[in-house]
DNA sequence: TATTGACTTGACCGGTCGGTCAACTATAAT
DNA sequence: ATTATAGTTGACCGACCGGTCAAGTCAATA
């Protein structure tokens, strides 16, 4: 091996940052090869396309979102409906600084590539559902503590996870549309207020 | 003139189908010329670049949806929240109908190109942030028409007719992602009681 | 010390990208 | 009949696309 074996994870996240940044197709692999200090035939070595890189990013982007995110907000010791305030606050956070750092709010990595690229790549919209269900997963948890804490109504849990989920990354490209911050603050805190009523 | 002049129309029609079936970056303009059985230099005698064709095919779009779906839901003569309901009802129709026709629901174009280009194009961000806006007043007019109506309790007018809109494309990047239609016929409904309360 | 195999390098591939242009055709106005 | 103008055509541009490959470099193994 010649230089440090972190080729990967260079490429990994060069990509990563550029492909949120601007968008799966904007992104060339020359690109990526440029910012991670990678020839384009390291990339090759490691990835055996553009395609297959897109969804080892999109591996990086859940760990990372449900470290930084989700467990932060969903785990903490607060009371179920506090967390879904932590969430909204968290999400805020991290978007302002997006925006600080590069002019424009980045959104949410899923929901961009979900837009772009669920009629045209199979493989990848399957996989970005797959990432839906599992964040969805965490907020129905969350739903459950607090309907068993007395805090909510009885209602339909899995629906309105579903809502929630669909309220927030409607939300976030709001906010990337708007260019504005401000937007996640105003909007997010009613993402608990969301019922869905159980079927009679 | 050699041909019949609707070549200006053909152009923005092909463009219009395309991109919403794929995305703006993944449809060239080699591909809109072929669709509308154009050459490539005919179109750019109607069109200086891709980027102002895609401001035309936006206000396509606007048009388009304000007749079909806005005004049909919303200046109906039924009660305010029936209306809401009734936009829902014709959003899941037509993305059913696109589902049936291309095995895909294509979403909001808006949100989709809002979603793809925020970025990348301010001039294109700011052009579907216009019309975001006029979406949501759509919304805002029901809403005000429901409180003056009693139907809803007193509430933050603005805010809650943005976090309907919010909803919306929440449900509709939900759907597209899930490549399913009935999650639209699920949760659209529950557009009718997202709430933000007065500021006290 | 010879061999293996992971990793790197840079040149290269055909194809497509958005966009240009000069020449041409047809219609309408003078 | 002449001119002006709108529209069309197809060849062409440099740049970039995702991807390939033969050759080489190095460290670990035997």
């Amino acid at each position: 091996m010649n230089a440090p074996a972190d080729t990967y994870d260079r490429i990994l996240q060069a990509a990563r940052e550029l492909i949120h940044a601007r968008s799966y197709a904007d992104v060339g692999v020359a690109a990526i090869c440029e910012q991670a200090q990678v020839k384009k035939g390291s990339f090759y070595h490691f990835f055996p396309s553009k395609q297959e890189l897109t969804l080892a990013v999109l591996d990086t982007f859940f760990v990372e979102m449900k470290e930084h995110l989700l467990d932060q907000a969903l785990q903490s010791g607060l009371p179920p409906l506090a967390r879904l305030q932590k969430l909204g606050e968290l999400t805020y956070a991290l978007q302002a600084q997006f925006k600080q750092l590069s002019g424009h709010i980045l959104g949410c990595p899923f929901g961009n590539l979900a837009s772009e690229l669920s009629t045209q790549d199979e493989t990848i919209r399957l996989k970005i559902d797959t990432i839906f269900n599992k964040l969805q997963q965490g907020l129905q948890q969350t739903l459950e503590d607090a309907v068993a804490a007395g805090d909510c109504p009885p209602l339909d849990i899995p629906a309105t996870a579903q809502a929630m989920f669909a309220y927030f990354e409607g939300v976030m490209l709001l906010a990337k549309t708007r260019n504005d911050p401000e937007i996640l603050r105003q909007l997010l805190p009613a993402m608990a207020q969301i019922r869905i009523n159980p079927k009679q």
